[in-house]
DNA sequence: GACATATATTCTAATATGCTAATATAATCA
DNA sequence: TGATTATATTAGCATATTAGAATATATGTC
């Protein structure tokens, strides 16, 4: 506790990184990602039922920060979780710690 | 990916928990908790080296989301964190993963 | 090139968040 | 009881975030 600002700009990334994960609109993406590995925006958009351009905001933020990246096929852009802290993070938070 | 709504809830309340966790000053409070243990308000503030209050509001959001807990012992309160979640993403989150 | 489709960006209004200063509560002690 | 110390709460303002509509930018097809 006393050298609480010792590695505070690694605690200043921290948070950045927790907050971009703290919306639901964001980590239900950044989740469904994890579970199917990769999903093109059009998929997400229909299973979060919201407007395109709100998602694709919750993505650029995403992307922005290094949490997910895009690849262009075609018309469509697949976008996966990069970022490793991140996928640690969210498996941290929804792993059931065994019943004892 | 398809069925992103069925655990709607579970993932709104990880949001709110990684929204409490989202900002330097508690996260840093919340990890620095996690290092030593147990901590009054006081030395928080000290170390933080912020106003009172704004150690206290955060402090406060913390609480309410079941963060932490405080217990009073005389004049002081000294806070613990007593969600297994939180300490398990703080970690996660600040964990080096093996080089290899 | 004109058009259709998928995604990104910009703008604006509403809401939420964080900080500061002031005030309140709780416990201790003279 | 009055004073002191530690912590909590409230109010007001500034800033940040969010959602949605409109517009822009690829890319592919005819």
């Amino acid at each position: 506790m006393d050298d609480i600002k010792a590695n505070y700009e690694e605690i200043r990334l921290g948070a950045d990184l927790l907050k971009a994960l703290a919306h639901p609109v964001r980590l239900c993406i950044v989740t469904g990602l994890l579970d199917a590995g990769a999903c093109n925006v059009g998929k997400m958009q229909a299973c979060l039922d919201l407007p395109q351009s709100t998602v694709s905001q919750h993505l650029g933020k995403l992307r922005d920060l290094g949490v997910i990246a895009g690849e262009r096929r075609g018309l469509e852009v697949f976008y996966q979780v990069v970022n490793p802290a991140a996928a640690r993070v969210v498996t941290a938070l929804f792993s059931k710690p065994d019943d004892h």
